[in-house]
DNA sequence: CACGCTTGTTGGCGGAACGCCAATAAGGGT
DNA sequence: ACCCTTATTGGCGTTCCGCCAACAAGCGTG
């Protein structure tokens, strides 16, 4: 990364942008504190002062690297009235987030925290595993053992569930944008209505399609 | 939380206990880098020394906080005979989660990392930021605009909507557990569900010309 | 009651990292 | 060729962490 000789001066914005392109890279390896301005400096083949001269301290420097990555530069949306149905729009809306998403790979995956951003990989193992527990609970709760067909699918679909329940009990618990009924309802109705979808043979009786 | 006088001797398991006890408490205001153990043996009431002599490394003292958190004491499931539809065996536990949540609020936000754990307020300041402008980046596409009666919950909906986004794209992604058009299914699946239920109104008639 | 042994506890030493600032020199303008 | 702007350096003081030897509190023993 160290594209210099050693001394040469660069542009004051091109040298700024150097060192944050070294310190994304660091920084999206290891957590916060176990990456060192030196490490960055030595990293950008720049002395360590002047990591502090661009950004002033390194916790700045760090902010400064998350909001850039978590940035999503979102496409555009299509004009407004081109599409038919809800339907039809949530599904093109959907696919461009899911192209965004495949396209950024890395970048995405560590501002959502998921690869581990300045997060502790041993953090997220603990986190990870935490959630796996609930998932492989709710999957008792509903009478999945392992050995059913399909079951990888069901245990990401539960674990993708999960995700929604955290959110919508933030959405409830901080924000106070939906009551506790509503996520009630939230969480039965959209479980209900994949399990539906994907695993119609659980539903028993009532066997639509 | 300085239960003893000055240079008092306790039982290891105890001194331990009440160490770890105070790091929780500092560590679920700051983040990691902002706690001192010098902070923490501080607060209760010993020499800075000790707190290496128990967890050996501040690293160490920070994960089996973090442990601690995550751990979280999911509710007995009731007998598997006794369950009904998938349906009320689907509610029942999601009440049971909802419950949880509710009475351990701060335990389980800050395990979440919701309210900010060890993790930046700063930090998520940004990455709620990032979330919000792809929640209403969802809430254009889908032709809902501010005004709309009941907007509060349909934002409060899309946030949670982007919650399992992100969880199955992680799914998707990373573990490899759902594909790409799983991920597609699922997203416009319970997301169209929902919003069939909570805002008829919307799915009736399109296109407002 | 005195003594000693176990072990919880302390205080400080050495190293690493950070923020800051004055000194330096590179490179363009005159 | 000179100077003047400013990017860049190197080092000082401070804070914090991991480690360790010395200390003493409390219990058992004679």
């Amino acid at each position: 990364m160290a594209t210099t000789p050693k001394g040469r001066r660069l542009d004051a914005d091109e040298r700024r942008a150097q060192i944050l392109a070294c310190a994304r890279e660091l920084f999206s390896r290891r957590p916060y504190a176990a990456v060192s301005t030196a490490e960055v400096a030595d990293a950008a083949g720049v002395a360590r002062g002047l990591v502090n001269h661009y950004f002033g301290t390194k916790r700045a420097l760090y902010l400064e690297v998350v909001g850039e990555l978590a940035n999503p530069e979102l496409p555009a949306l299509p004009d407004p009235g081109s599409h038919g149905s809800l339907q039809e729009a949530l599904e093109a809306v959907i696919d461009m987030w899911l192209d965004q998403a495949e396209d950024n790979r890395e970048t995405w995956l560590a501002a959502i925290g998921a690869g581990g951003f300045g997060r502790d990989p041993e953090i997220e193992l603990i986190i990870d595993g935490a959630r796996e527990e609930v998932a492989q609970w709710i999957l008792r709760a509903i009478g999945v053992g392992a050995p059913v067909p399909g079951f990888e699918e069901l245990h990401g679909i539960v674990r993708a569930f999960t995700g929604l329940a955290e959110a919508s009990s933030v959405e409830w618990l901080v924000h106070g944008r939906l009551s506790r009924d509503q996520v009630r309802a939230l969480l039965v109705s959209s479980m209900l209505g994949v399990l539906r979808d994907v695993v119609p043979g659980l539903l028993g009786d009532r066997t639509p399609s």
